[in-house]
DNA sequence: TCACGTCAAGCAGAT
DNA sequence: ATCTGCTTGACGTGA
């Protein structure tokens, strides 16, 4: 079991997800900015080790317009000896993981021109994972995507699409529950179409799902998850008082926190921690982990 | 230095 | 029709 958070840390100073104008675009200008995030990343990597959290999703701003026409530089070669270097580090430490395409990449789109643009951005971000040369347990995760009032049409729709993908997409493709349109069901119909893997959201099953215990929810979700795939991933975050169904808190909720951990005894998860604070709220997850003597002091004893 | 209009991209639901 | 939310405001022009 793992914690981390996504993208921004807000401690150490730097921002690993500098982007800038298409307008501005150019050549030196994406060097600069590519750089920067990388220089970036491999601190917030470094400040994760020093504290323990072994899990962490990158941002999809690392190399801002890659999967745009605008952007015709080779940066994967570019970059290639920086990215080594991540890839080292991550992997020396046993660190986990995962990306997060953004809501523009719509894989089951009716408009072929949106397939054809999510595909790329796909292929940019295994292409990121593949550069620090991750084993297939690094993932990319995304919703089940577009509706259009007909969602059995749609998971067809997707998984025709994902038949069609280059393997090392496949290889690292997981979907994500969501809060409005395709629920844990949703998501389990289209694993027995495709066999993708489902990165469980505790608290988009909170809004779109069902009072089924979470035991019985994480025993079909591990199922999913192939041994190559690694150790399955939940995005966990708290709801913010008063505001619409799903949004997320500025701080985790540690009592709900302790519920859903000890709810979820006997299974093995790396959790993402979607809280507006990011590593503060880390902090406060981690410490109950670590006083659960479930875990007793051991996971963190990586050498 | 700061205010503020705008930013590559999709979709759904609320107003 | 227009706005808001999504994992996260931040870029950059003009004064």
């Amino acid at each position: 079991m793992k914690i981390g958070y996504p993208c921004i840390n807000w401690t150490i100073g730097c921002k690993g997800n500098k982007t800038f104008r298409l307008k501005s675009y150019s050549e030196d200008r994406l060097i600069e900015t590519v750089n920067n995030n990388l220089d970036c990343l491999k601190k917030i990597l470094n400040y994760n080790i020093k504290n323990n959290f072994l899990f962490f999703r990158i941002t999809s701003d690392l190399i801002p317009f890659a999967s745009h026409p605008i952007c015709t530089f080779n940066w994967q070669d570019f970059f290639k000896q920086k990215f080594l270097e991540l890839g080292e580090i991550i992997k020396d430490n046993d660190i986990r993981i995962s990306m997060h395409p953004d809501q523009f990449i719509v894989l089951n789109s009716n408009r072929e021109e949106v397939v054809n643009r999510s595909i790329k951005e796909l292929e940019y971000h295994a292409d990121v994972l593949d550069l620090m040369n991750l084993e297939s347990d690094a993932k990319i995760q995304l919703h089940i995507g577009g509706a259009y009032g007909d969602k059995q049409k749609s998971i067809s729709r997707f998984n025709e699409k994902y038949k069609k993908l280059d393997f090392k997409i496949k290889k690292r493709l997981v979907i994500e529950n969501d809060d409005k349109i395709f629920s844990l069901k949703d998501c389990l119909n289209l694993f027995d179409k495709s066999g993708i893997p489902i990165l469980f959201d505790v608290l988009h099953h909170k809004v779109l799902g069902d009072d089924e215990k979470i035991e019985s929810v994480l025993e079909k979700q591990r199922k999913t998850w192939k041994k190559s795939d690694g150790i399955p991933m939940i995005d966990y975050s708290s709801q913010k008082d008063g505001f619409r169904p799903g949004s997320h808190a500025e701080s985790i909720d540690l009592k709900d926190f302790k519920n859903f951990i000890n709810d979820s005894k006997g299974y093995d998860f790396d959790i993402m921690l979607e809280i507006k604070d990011k590593e503060k709220s880390a902090f406060k997850a981690l410490k109950i982990i670590n006083s659960d003597h479930r875990f007793g002091k051991m996971r963190w004893n990586h050498g």
